[in-house]
DNA sequence: TGTTTTTAGTGCGATATCGTACTATACAGT
DNA sequence: ACTGTATAGTACGATATCGCACTAAAAACA
C-alpha cells in the first residue's frame, strides 16, 4: 500500500476520532454536571433498542470492555437511573433495566440536544446521513469481524 | 424534529463512537506495550502535517483539552520520542519535535498496521473512502462551528 | 453424575482524560 | 512605559477507562 492510500485511510480514522471528541463535547455540556457521554449513551440504547438487556449486551453493543460497562452502570444505579435484577434466565448474570427518573434523565437529555441537531440537519440533511451511514456501517461491521 | 429523524441522527453520532472505539482497540493491540491510540496519533500528526508545532496547536488539530496535550506529551517526552523545545517566537510556549526514536516507534507502527487497513482496503476501496470523507469533513467543520 | 471448560460479572491497580485554578508571558489601549 | 486583558502551558484532584485476575454459575462432556 503506498504511503498517499495509507494517509487516506489515516485521514478517515482520524476524521471519525474528532467527530467523536466533538460531538461527545458537545453533547456532555448539555449534560446535568457529573454526567458524561457514556452514561447518557446506555440510557438512550435502553430506550432506543431494548430494555431489560444484560451488561455483556450493553457492552457489545457499544464495544466497550465488560469492566467499563460495570463501572458506567454502577454510576448509573447509584443516581437511580437504571435498575439492576438478577437475571432469571441466568444465575450469573443480570438485567439492566430504565427507571421512570432514567428516562426523565434522558428526556430531558435529548431536548436539550434538539436544538443542535436541529441547526445540524439545516446545513446537513436526512438525505446526507443516510447516505453517510451505510458505508460507516460497513465498516464497523468489517471491523467487527477482525477482531479475533 | 420527528423522533425517527432524531434517530437517524444518533445513529450516526452511535455509529462514529463505535467505530472509534473498535479502531482504538485494533490499534492499540499494534502498538508496544502500555501506548496507547493517543500517543501514536500525535507522532503520526509531527510526521504526517508538521514537525515543531506547539502543545496548543496539537490540542486543536485532535479537539482534545489543553491539559490532555500536556499529559500525552509529557509521556512521550519521557520515552524519549519527542523533545520540546522553548518556542523563539513566544517566551510562553513550547515547540514538539521529534525524536529519531520517535520516527522510528511512529514507522514500526504504521508497518504493524498496514496488514489490516490492507484487509480493509479490499472490501473498502480508496474510493470509497474518498465518497465518505468529504461529507464527515463537512460534520465536523460544523461541528466546530458550534462550539462557542 | 462428576469433571472440565466456558462465560457473566466484579475487584483492583494503573493510567488517561478532563475541569478548575494558577503562573508567566504576550498583547492592547492609554 | 503602564495597566489591564488575553493567552500558553501546567499542577492538581476527580472520575473514566482499561487490563488482569478472580468468583460463581452455566454448559459441555465423559
Amino acid at each position: 500500500m503506498d504511503s498517499k492510500t495509507l494517509s487516506l485511510y489515516f485521514s478517515l480514522f482520524n476524521e471519525i476520532g474528532i467527530i467523536e471528541q466533538l460531538s461527545r463535547t458537545l453533547f456532555e455540556s448539555q449534560l446535568p454536571d457529573g454526567f458524561l457521554m457514556s452514561h447518557f449513551s446506555v440510557l438512550n440504547h435502553l430506550i432506543r433498542v431494548q430494555d431489560g438487556q444484560t451488561p455483556l449486551k450493553l457492552a457489545q453493543a457499544f464495544q466497550l470492555p465488560k469492566t467499563t460497562m460495570t463501572h458506567t452502570l454502577s454510576v448509573l444505579e447509584k443516581h437511580g437511573l437504571i435498575e439492576m435484577r438478577p437475571n432469571p434466565k441466568d444465575g450469573r448474570s443480570k438485567c439492566v433495566w430504565l427507571t421512570t427518573k432514567g428516562q426523565d434523565f434522558r428526556n430531558e437529555a435529548i431536548e436539550k440536544l434538539a436544538p443542535f441537531l436541529a441547526t445540524l440537519a439545516e446545513q446537513f440533511p436526512p438525505e446526507a446521513v443516510n447516505q453517510l451511514v451505510p458505508g460507516l456501517t460497513e465498516i464497523r461491521q468489517f471491523m467487527d469481524k477482525q477482531r479475533d
